[in-house]
RNA sequence: GUGCCCGUAGCUCAAUGGAUAGAGCAUCAGCCUUCUAAGCUGAGGGUUACUGGUUCGAGUCCAGUCGGGCGCACCA
């Protein structure tokens, strides 16, 4: 809609001999009574004009030039907003291109030949993925979709490293569980992972290999069998919620030495060394972050002579560099809040536009069960794992919970209401709108031999003209805006919002407007609109990774 | 102590700096001989934690205060 009105209001100004800088922006009014849309032109250049907001308003409707037959009624209203209403036949004309556009409605062309990088779960194999992790995934695959409807070549990654000392405790953990389970006496250190899922691998290993194992005390063994169990468990873990991932960077790469013998790690201090920024002492290196106005310098390699966490980090974000993307988005969890700005001041330094980096950091999950509060724990080995949630409530369900509230906002997962199968659960709410729909043109097809898929009388949408139709139609007109915002603001929240609203207004349309029973132009036309619906809620749940059920 | 997020109806949450702060649940009152009532209509419910500031206009931006969450390793 943006594209519609702009140029008008553009060339109004013009034409008015108003300049200014200011941003035009339309927005939809809260209130249906101050139009389909408005703008605040008037009031943003009122002050540099000198003029009173309304007059000018006045003024400036006077060279509003629309296209015949879209605009109903122009008024200026309040403080001195110009406020815009459709007429019928725009919305219905609108209608019809959801019809013809089909599961491309709602696409768009912005990142056409753009390529963008959606980085998310980036688990290390160390145990199953917790209810934590299972919000992030959800997030970054919705922002993968995001991406993807507005034509960008998305490739999804998954960032992990089966090299580092967590490994090695893992390892070291499995080999314990698993001499227990030979007989002996052992103890296991507090600083070890507690789960009963290293107990069942020692098992899986003890019943594989029998004692056999006992005496060799080879830890890489230990390792190995138990980052390929847990690994296959967060890939069919993901897969049951159908997160894929298109490629699996391992950290390791950025420790293997280039044609001239040296790592990507060490090219990152080298470079940075450069620039002034790295320092030696207390037998590490450092990152001077303190150069930069923070309190304390960065280890980048320890005295040990490993690379931290940071290293690495800072190298691999050069590869997304290398690769070439337009977009890069990391999603992570807010515990790992204090581990981007580093990396973003180094490639800064390093001369790396970063305001291709987008974050998007998804706050904690508790669950509710039977009215109490459950907080996460990863250690102790207590954790919520994500298999049992999808047990529990399905895949659909999980999905969208993860996503109907804000990313910033600590997300409360009532685990008995999810599980309804009711109206109170707002993921039934939505696949009723559709199945409704479903069987509604099922009965139609059946009572009327009327198929609105094969049928291309589109005309007849302008013979709607009640509220309820004109509603409908304006929230499908709606969509492909709500899509952009959406991407805008990583924030799939607002699909999740939007679908709901829509479903509304369908069921409002459904319960006053007859439609089997309608006179058949009319009936015919209600069946457009109730198709177009449809296709929209389709669309939309194919963006949430949501199913869209024929019955119910 | 410090960095980030949050504080909105009884509960869970919305609100690109806009007009009378909105949904759902819960409560109350209506609507099925009629296309899925897993639905719809209506009512009640608010000092947007607090105090200042910025401006035509603040839940939103800024400063401070108070509460809650998550980080603050030569772990990742």
């Amino acid at each position: 809609m943006h594209e519609f009105f702009l140029p008008v209001i553009q060339s109004a100004l013009c034409s008015a001999g108003i300049e200014t800088n200011k941003q035009i922006n339309i927005e939809q009014p809260s209130d249906k009574k101050f139009g389909d849309f408005s703008t605040n032109i008037a009031l943003l250049t009122a002050k540099e004009c000198r003029r009173n907001p309304r007059e000018l308003a006045l003024e400036i409707i006077g060279h509003l030039v629309f296209p015949p037959d879209t605009i109903a009624k122009i008024e200026v209203a309040g403080a001195g907003f110009i406020n815009f209403y459709l007429t019928p036949l725009f919305i219905m004309q609108s209608v019809e291109q959801v019809l013809l556009d089909g599961d491309e409605y709602g696409k768009g062309g912005i990142g056409k030949g753009e390529r963008a990088l959606v980085e998310y779960v980036s688990a290390n194999p160390t145990g199953p993925l917790t209810i934590g992790r299972g919000r992030g995934g959800v997030l970054g695959d919705c922002i993968a979709n995001l991406f993807e409807t507005q034509g960008y070549e998305v490739t999804r990654e998954y960032y992990f490293n089966d090299a580092g000392r967590q490994m090695q405790i893992l390892g070291e953990s499995v080999m314990l569980r698993y001499l227990e389970r030979c007989g002996k006496v052992i103890e296991f250190p507090p600083t070890h992972y507690q789960g009963e899922y290293i107990r069942e691998i020692a098992e899986t290993i003890y019943n594989e290999h029998g004692t056999e194992l006992s005496a060799s005390s080879e830890l890489k063994i230990f390792k190995e069998i138990a980052e390929e169990i847990i690994f296959s468990s967060i890939r069919k873990t993901l897969d049951r919620l159908s997160i894929h991932h298109d490629s699996y960077f391992n950290e390791h790469t950025l420790y293997t030495p280039d044609k001239r013998g040296l790592t990507p790690n060490q090219n990152v201090i080298t470079a940075l060394r450069e620039r002034g920024f790295i320092a030696e002492y207390d037998g590490a290196t450092w990152f001077l972050t303190t150069k930069l106005g923070q309190e304390k310098d960065k280890v980048l390699i320890k005295s040990s002579g490993e690379p931290s966490y940071r290293l690495p980090d800072i190298a691999y974000h050069i590869t997304k560099f290398e690769r070439n993307f337009a977009v890069i988005v990391n999603v992570f969890g807010a515990d790992h809040i204090d581990e981007y700005p580093d990396v973003i001041e180094a490639l800064k330094i390093l001369g790396f536009d970063t305001g291709r980096i987008k974050i998007a950091i998804n706050q904690f999950v508790t669950t509710t069960v039977d009215g109490q509060t459950l907080k996460m724990s990863t250690r102790k080995g207590n954790a919520d794992l994500l298999d049992d949630l999808i047990d529990d409530v399905g895949a659909d369900a999980t999905r969208l919970f993860f996503i109907m509230r804000s990313k910033d906002s600590h997300l409360n997962f009532d685990v008995e209401l999810a599980k309804k199968q009711s109206k109170d659960n707002p993921v039934f709410y939505l696949q009723y709108a559709h199945a409704r729909i479903c069987s509604l043109l099922r009965m139609a097809l059946q009572e009327t031999g009327f198929d609105p898929a094969s049928s291309s009388e589109h005309h007849l949408l302008h013979l709607l003209t009640s509220q309820a139709e004109l509603q409908l139609g304006f929230a499908l007109l709606d969509y492909p805006a709500m899509i952009k915002t959406s991407l805008r603001l990583l924030e799939p929240q607002k699909m999740v919002e939007y679908l709901h609203s829509l479903a509304e207004v369908f069921h409002r349309f459904y319960q006053e407007c007859p439609i089997i029973k309608a006179k058949p132009d009319i009936c015919k036309a209600r069946l457009f609109l109730s198709l177009a619906t449809r296709q929209v809620l389709r669309n939309g749940f194919r963006i949430l990774g949501v199913s869209a059920p024929e019955s119910m």
